[in-house]
Parts: C-alpha cells; structure tokens; sequence
DNA sequence: TCTTAGGGTGAGAGCGCTCTCGGGTCTATC
DNA sequence: GATAGACCCGAGAGCGCTCTCACCCTAAGA
C-alpha cells in the first residue's frame, strides 16, 4: 500500500473505468449506472479514497462551503466567547451541514474590517452564508456581492432572511405578566441600535400602551453587567416595580441579582420574564420564565434554505417565540389578584 | 471593469510582471523586490484582486484552514449548544486566525462516526486541528494520521497538547474551602470517563486526603441538571454538608438552585467553588467563586503552535488554574472560625 | 578581459477534480 | 432493415494557483 493518498485517477483505474464515470457515481450523478457504480464504490472503498476538497472546488468552482458571520461590535470577538445564541446557531446548522457534507466556516469579523471580509468570504464562492449577527446596512451590502445570503436577525427587505417574532414575543411576554396581576412592568431593552432589541422594545411599547400601563425602560447591552445596572437604576428609580421584562435571558441573570440584592423576592415581589430561552435562562435562581427564540431551529432552516439554491430575494421564514413558564414568574394560584 | 474575477494572471498583466512573480509578492516570499512588488501590489489594489483559496490549497497541498473537532458524545451536537466551553475556544482561536489569514472549520462529530470524520478533515490537509473536545483514544488516532494536532484536553503523552491544571485547581478549590472553616465538603464530579472530570476529581480527592477531611460525592454530566440532581442527593444522604466543589460552572449553578430550594443559604450554609469560569459563573444567583480556566488563551496559543508548524509529538503548554472570589463562597471576615 | 557566483525573473508543469462534448451502443419506431 | 432517439461512457480541456528550474543580468574576483 502507497503512502500517498489515492486520487480519482487512481479509483478510476482501480475500477477500470474513466476518470469521468468515477466522478458521476462518486457524485452520485446520473449517467453511469449499474455494474458501473458498483466497481467505482468497491475501488473507493478498497483504496480508502476521499475527495480533494480544494480541487472540487476549483474545478467546480463552487467551494463545499458555509460561511457563519458573526459581526463583533467593538474591539476582539465581542459576543462570540460569552454569549450562548452563537453556539446556538452553529449547534442548529451542524446537523444539517454534516448530512451535507458540507463546512461550516465561521467568522468573527469586526465592524470596520467587516467590509473587506465580505470581499474575501464571497471571492471563495462557498454555498452560502449566513449572517448570525449583523447590521441591516452589511447584510444588505453582502447580498448585493452575493446572493447567496440569509440573515438571522431582522434586516432589509431584500435580503432573506429568518424571522422570529421579536415583537409579538415581547408584546406576549408582557400580556403574561400583566395576566399573572402584575401592574407596574419595567423593561430592560438591549443596544438601541441592534435590529432584534428593537422589535422587543417595540413589543414591549405596544403592549404596555394596549394595556394601559405605566411605562419605565432602561437600556441593556444584552451582557449580564448591563442587565445588572439596569435593574438597579429601574428599581431607584420606581421602587414598586413589581415585574419586568428583560429582552434577553443573559441580561436577565444580571437583573435576578440586581433584584434579590435588595431583599426583593422573585417571582413573589418582582417577577421576571427573559427572553431567548438560552442556556443563562436556567442557571439563574430562580430559573427564568422566558420567550423561547427557536434559533437552532432557524438556523437549521436557514442552513437548508442554502443548500437548495439561491435563496430568492425577499424570502422570509416564520417563527414564533413563545412563553416558557418557569419560577421567575408565579404560578397562577400564587399570582396577584388583579386590582 | 469586468464581471469576472481577476485571477493573478490579470494581476500579472496589469502589473507587467509573470505569473510567478506576482505570486511571490502577493505571497510576500523573498525573490522578488523593491519596484516590482509595488508594481504588483498596484495591480492588486486596482483590480480588487482576491486570491480563490481553492486553487492555492490544490497548488500547495496545504489548505490555509484550522480545524476544530469537537466530538459529540451520544446522538445530536451534543454539548455543542449548551456548553459556554466552545465558544471560549472558538473566541480564542479567531483573533490569532484572523491575522494569518486562515479560515475556521469547526466539525462536531458524533463518538460512533468520528473514525471517518478523521479520515476525511485530515484528507484536506489543513494547517493543522485543535481537538477542542475529544477521547484520549481517538485523539491519538488522530495524531497518528496527521501530526498537526493540537488537543485542549489531557490526552496521550504523545499528543501534543495545551494542559490546565485541572488537578491543582481541584486541590486549590478544596484548599479554599477549608481555609474558609468549611470541613464537609462533597463534590459534585463530571463524567467519569472525561479526562478533564478525571483530573479534578484527582485533585479533589487528594486534598480532601491531604486535608484528612470527610469525603462525599455524586456524579454528574457537567450541565446544569447533572448537577441538580447531584446537588440533590448529596443533600439527601449527608445533610451536614458545608461545602461543594463543583466540577463545571454549568453543574454548579444547577448544584445551586437544589441548595437553595432545602432552604439552604449560600454562601453561609452552604459554600460553593465551581470550575472554569464560564459566562454560567456569573449567572448564578449568588455569582460562582470558581477556578478559572483559560480556555481563551489555550485556544489562542493551540491556535499559534499549529500555525508555526507542526508541533513536536508530546508538546506541552501548561497553562495555571486560578481561584476567582466571588459570593458563592463567604468573605474571610464571616467565614465559619475553624474548629 | 574572462569567469564565476548570485540574485532576480519568467516559462511551464502540474495539483486533483469537474464537466462538456462527441462517439458508441442499444432499443423503439416506421 | 433503416433511422431516430435515448442512454452510457471516455477523452480532454481547463479551474487558478504554486513552485521548480533554467535563464539572464550584474558585479566581484582572477
């Protein structure tokens, strides 16, 4: 047995057929069939052969590829090391990839090189990417480069996308709290600017409005430090909250400390409703009631939508985000009575 | 301007130089100097050239590429999703990777098909792999196929491989706690055939030795319900227990909420020491005191020894485990006066 | 002045694969 | 029995790059 690694030259010469015919069956092409493949696969199995993946993709040109974007805001990789929606997503692709034979790519690009990594991902001419985090303003640039796209959180019309219900989510999670007696709901929204943040900020100022609540909000950064200090600004600044609704579970675990640092008892004094349903929503104590963003879901499905071809324009694909109840939030017999 | 990408041979015309030399300057190998690299690098700005890595990885043999591997046990991504560990290795690896230009593939590879995974990412060749996740035996196997591996578990000596303490932050961890006055202190350990659980309950077990302490524990899966359930009846069958050392962050804040739900207090009834520092430490309610591994910069030094070359067979990088003080564990000033 | 050494440069041969195209064979139809 | 059509299969031309090797030019040494 040689040391070097068997080509197709050397299946096809095993199987004694052409170059070619071991190319259709290894690709499971029509137009070979029969005896034909079965001595392809015999001379693939007994030379151990596996396919150059860089010279497929330059004779294909088509790289068996997909890229995972996450733009970093700020210095270093931002989010990616702490926070769990990005293992998330990629725990949501993999599957799907590895049924594939697919990559997964992944890159931490941040905002001011994002323009020149767009260059550089789209010139590998992968199946696709998809843009787990993003500014509407790039993703919409990196469509244009290459059709090949589909975005995880909410962006230009023209670039498709999944879409979670970010404001019904939010808009649910107050009717739950104000369903559960609770009167005086605060919200602890994340970065003004980041598209998901504000679908929930818009969620939480239509139901307040609908419900005629009182309205108080502080910003987050969708870190538990950030979601720390808001909480303790809320509560000096109204200490009669009796609830609120953090747009994100991370942030949430921050305000849990924030709360019960002051002798608060959650769900009792406070209740609590996060949102994301990630891995921080059960590490807090007590566990968080919670919207569930379905983002392994999303992803897989962004995942296939690359797989079967362009994405067209404009596609979109719905999920709901519903109410996880867990024991930030009381269970209706302990609940307040509704004045 | 045409719609076709610019290969190096357009490059090469444009800069009025040969194919070979626009390769040295564009690859920055001497040969090639002073007038004509700007030249060159001229062309390249001009023409918006990007090299197609495809055929650069078929022409060199070596795909500018890492690999990540991280072997799933049982069926899905397995941890992959719900473990704040592999996003810290992949937010260490991306900086360094990100200034050599190399990409990032990351494979999670179920236990049964890893054999044929191995088979197939080492037929790429890639700059090399870093095992962020595997068994000692198939680490070694992967070793055997292909030098250029890294591990960030233990694994066997021949492996190369960055190596926490995970016995001395073990040991420390208990050390903490009885200089603390805490004298029945349980554990709560990973899985008993995860070379990194094996490490800390070495180190466990030899301070609680050392320390001629009682010894208690239960076995977990290093998520947040292994660790509940282990809390649990570590309660159940010794209700004196002071202390906890808790293998893994995520087990640690389940460990937690079992000890509050008794109506236990922490840090005063019951303290607390977990391990590594992930984002679940400070999730928590109250934040973990824990010891602090570095997966960031295992991952990022990983990372730097395959970029240089092939690491030598049974390399090591030690890297220190380190207490990190914070409220699951009682301020000197009220800890329990020894006995 | 001739030789030699050495660095700069270009020609050209692949790397391993895909895919088009043309030729050959086989069946169905008239 | 002749012809068309369908189906298989192989030859061969690249895909865009790297890298070896030979060539040329210049400068130093004899």
């Amino acid at each position: 047995m040689s040391k070097v690694k068997p080509t197709i030259e050397d299946v096809a010469r095993v199987a004694g057929v052409s170059r070619a015919t071991a190319s259709r069956v290894i690709n499971n092409v029509p137009g070979a069939s029969g005896p034909l493949r079965a001595r392809v696969h015999a001379a693939v199995a007994e030379l151990g052969y596996q396919p150059n993946e860089a010279a497929r993709a330059l004779a294909s040109g088509r790289l068996r590829a997909v890229d995972v974007i996450a733009v970093t805001y700020g210095p270093g990789v931002g989010w990616l090391g702490t926070h769990p929606y990005f293992s998330r997503v990629l725990a949501g692709m993999m599957p799907v990839l590895e049924g594939a034979r697919v990559q997964l790519r992944l890159h931490a690009v941040g905002l001011a090189a994002a323009g020149d990594a767009i260059d550089e991902i789209t010139a590998d001419a992968t199946v696709g990417a998809v843009l787990a985090d993003i500014t509407p303003d790039l993703a919409a640039r990196f469509h244009r480069r290459c059709r090949r796209v589909v975005s995880m959180v909410p962006t230009a019309a023209s670039v498709p996308a999944m879409q979670a219900d970010n404001v019904g989510g939010a808009y649910a999670a107050v009717e739950e709290l104000h369903r559960l007696g609770r009167r005086r709901i605060a919200a602890i929204h994340g970065p003004a600017s980041n598209p998901c943040a504000i679908d929930r900020r818009i969620g939480y100022q239509r139901a307040v409005h609908d419900l005629a609540l009182p309205r108080a909000s502080a910003d987050g950064d969708f870190h538990r430090d950030g979601g720390h200090h808001a909480a303790q600004r809320l509560l000096r600044e109204d200490p009669d909250i009796d609830a609120m609704f953090v747009a994100c579970d991370l942030m949430a675990a921050g305000a849990v400390q924030a709360i019960t640092a002051t002798g608060r008892r959650i769900p009792d004094d406070v209740s609590i409703v996060g949102f994301d349903d990630s891995i921080a929503a059960v590490c807090t104590n007590p566990p968080l009631t919670t919207m569930r963003l379905p983002v392994e879901d999303m992803a897989a499905a962004a995942t296939r939508l690359l797989l079967d071809g362009v994405p067209a324009a404009g596609h979109r694909q719905r999920f709901p985000v519903e109410l996880v109840t867990r024991d930030s939030t009381p269970t209706p017999a302990r609940a307040k009575p509704a004045r």
